[in-house]
DNA sequence: TCATTAAATACATACTAGTGGTATGTATAG
DNA sequence: CTATACATACCACTAGTATGTATTTAATGA
């Protein structure tokens, strides 16, 4: 293959490729000639041309993944009439969270977290950066300075709320369970969450079940 | 080296060496031939004569090192004259923790979740396995049956419990935090978990001292 | 009870296919 | 003409295997 005009569409076809196998197969379980393998005609140099190593490629591409979702969320709390409390529930409610599950059905992580060992450490690391300098921390410390909210143990709260939801709400790493069993998670953290101070709303169940549904109509 | 007239010796050395590096260095970042250098005089062909692969020696390794502390909880719920509700305080109590901290502490577990991702995975898979078929669920119906315990949702609350003791008040895949903020945590969950009728005991802020005095000195 | 032998075990040696990564070559776009 | 976008050829290293060899154990026979 010559040279191409538009080499961002490399770059592009390289990420595409890379992250449905590292979703499929796992991050050790993807060799760089996989990659290679599903982009016809192109070969490990032009890989190591755009990237400098498999850890550079995995990173991009899940980054590129998730571009869209953060800007989606930071877009929907940028708004100034709404209060901290208004705004965290908001964060729970379908709108924000059924992006990400599509994208997440779509690359179709393996349900063994072994295999997937990487992606529940990435997700498990972000976790705590969610709390700490994405949206839940800042909602919650607007909510308690708005009045909106009475939180005594903010950080701890929004850390262990956002573990929770990303790694047993979310059926990403395990088994899909029986949809009822994921109703009964998300009534359960919502009263633990609320013993703490933070009402996740109502519309919480009616997430898990969307993103039940999501999963399911993807054939898990 | 001749052959060994107690070849459990040389299975024990094969899984102490093995231990140590997963820990320092991950499962991908250790290499059979790693393990093989500490094993003065052993070669390679020694160990794959006692085990098939990595992924065994790997598995072997850990729950040799486990073996004495789920013995260890076992027995202390085994006794009779005990309420749910007591054996469930007793479950986060130094007693039951502080052994299967020591051990954590020895081992090193990288504080890199990326780089320890395997040894992250298995403690995300051991906090369902716990709550299901571990110690947490059996005591929590054990406290419904004898009325000590009212809890609407046990499994549910059972796997959040766990994973959030695991994953989150356990300082493994984490630099370790300051104390007060340790502490915080820990009342933070025992809030959560008396919300869904779940009393942790008085014990486990002493439990949360004391890991973090034994991680404290252990130098991290 | 004890020597002799046969078989099973505990290793060592030598090798393979495949891996992530690099060095270098070549053609094309700017 | 130069910088970029690739291709080709290679490297050290990996997990794992096939095979060889010495030693222990078990079986045998007296």
């Amino acid at each position: 293959m010559g040279r191409n005009k538009y080499p961002e569409e490399t770059v592009a076809k390289i990420l595409d490729a890379a992250l449905e196998l590292f979703c499929a197969q796992g991050y050790e379980g993807t060799s760089i000639q996989d990659i290679v393998d599903r982009l016809d005609g192109m070969t490990k140099g032009a890989v190591y041309h755009h990237f400098k190593s498999k850890e550079e490629i995995f990173n991009a591409a899940f980054d590129r993944a998730m571009a869209p979702i953060v800007e989606h969320r930071r877009s929907m709390l940028g708004v100034g009439n709404m209060t901290g409390a208004q705004k965290l529930k908001r964060l729970y409610a379908p709108e924000s969270v059924v992006p990400q599950i599509e994208l997440w059905a779509r690359m179709r992580p393996a349900a063994d977290p072994v295999k997937s060992s990487r992606l529940l450490a990435m997700q498990y690391q972000g976790s705590f950066d969610e709390s700490a300098d994405g949206c839940l921390l800042p909602v919650i410390e607007e909510g308690i300075a708005d009045g909106s909210i009475a939180c005594e143990c903010p950080r701890e709260a929004a850390e262990a709320v956002s573990l929770l939801a990303n790694l047993w709400l979310l059926p990403l790493f395990r088994p899909l369970e029986p949809k009822e069993r994921m109703l009964a998670r998300t009534q359960c953290l919502a009263q633990m969450a609320a013993a703490v101070g933070l009402d996740l709303g109502n519309e919480v169940l009616q997430t898990t079940a969307q993103i039940w549904d999501v999963w399911d109509r993807a054939g898990w």
